[in-house]
DNA sequence: ATATAATTCTGAACATCGTTCATTAAAAGG
DNA sequence: CCTTTTAATGAACGATGTTCAGAATTATAT
């Protein structure tokens, strides 16, 4: 039994990442098997072998999603704030609160090692978020080029850090209000004198 | 057929982490499986429910086993050095090369969200750990007590957030020589006016 | 219209995984 | 020597990712 509903190649491969998402976001990274994805949509597991080489191409594609939705909330932020320090605030909190909201999905992203390169076009989204976050600390910050380019990557680095830490709970958990005390003081040292 | 090699119980168990460790550290968390570990150790892989509940338990130990680890070179990074910035420098370096040095051990440590709460056995090593460094910021950088622990945490997840990705190369890989780099400018605005 | 080709979906099958447990072998005790 | 206790087994169960021969449907050609 074949075309029991007509869904294009690019369609069907849609449908199965947001419900993908959507498996990943209720249930955590673990609960996205193909027989329980398949059922969700529909369709027999071997479909989804049809459209993807493998389960770990169907995660990625879900972790594409979630940075896309991450670069539009910064979008905003940028589009929010003045091109000073405060900008800069309202990054680092806005990278945060992100992580809080999709916290199955965000902890999912980290959660197995990717044997192997990533995909171009995985780099490629992560190669536009780490420029926006450039840009904007090369701009609100006043710093030359190679130090921002350190900086970004260190608050970067250091953001991740906290986030994840407060999100699973390991290592001397902290809580989610002192998070946004930590942040503060991440970036308290890149405020202007005075 | 039981008793075949004489191992208490304690041994045996001993065995086990040793096995298991060994098996991280050389081909990855992933290959950490009960049949793996029984064939390496010569035992059944039912033998290994005898002395755990089940194989998150082992890889736990084994975590145990890699952060105790982990407290002994921290320790000795203190006894080498003076009780200044330069120590606190010198624990941050060694925690990075440590996590380094046993890539395989420390990212699967982080590799999966552990579901409940870690035993407590657990929890007193991580507070144990926590303990070292914030004992050792509040001497060597002159910090009330309060700040000296948000400043402890900070740092730590810092940290934390930089070896991650450092090791598993996500995220706009790091470089291991930018690594260095990025830790000293994370302390720099601790390091005593002058 | 009819036949043929191309497409698309199925679901049984395979290997491997964690885990359980009735069974069996060995040691200890009487 | 017999009995009890302990320790180790390995077959078995359910679930996993993945494959693929075949079935069902649509498209195309004659």
């Amino acid at each position: 039994m074949a075309r029991r509903k007509d869904h294009t190649p690019d369609e069907l491969r849609a449908l199965i990442v947001q419900a993908a998402r959507a498996l990943v976001a209720q249930k955590g990274g673990a609960a996205l098997t193909a027989r329980a994805l398949a059922a969700r949509i529909g369709y027999a597991p071997g479909t989804i072998y049809n459209l993807f080489p493998d389960m770990d191409a169907v995660l990625l594609a879900v972790h594409g999603a979630t940075l896309a939705g991450l670069q539009d909330e910064l979008a905003a932020a940028v589009a929010a704030t003045p091109a000073d320090f405060s900008r800069i605030q309202a990054l680092a909190q806005a990278y945060c609160a992100f992580a809080e909201r999709h916290a199955p999905l965000w902890l999912a992203m980290f959660a197995t090692p990717h044997r192997g390169r990533l995909p171009r076009w995985y780099r490629a989204r992560l190669q536009s978020l780490f420029s926006l976050l450039e840009a904007e600390l090369h701009a609100c910050l006043k710093l030359g080029p190679a130090e921002s380019r350190r900086t970004t990557r260190l608050l970067w680095a250091a953001l991740h850090g906290i986030t994840m830490l407060t999100l699973d709970g390991r290592l001397q958990a902290i809580g989610k209000s002192e998070a946004r005390a930590l942040v503060e003081a991440l970036l308290a040292p890149y405020r202007p004198h005075g």
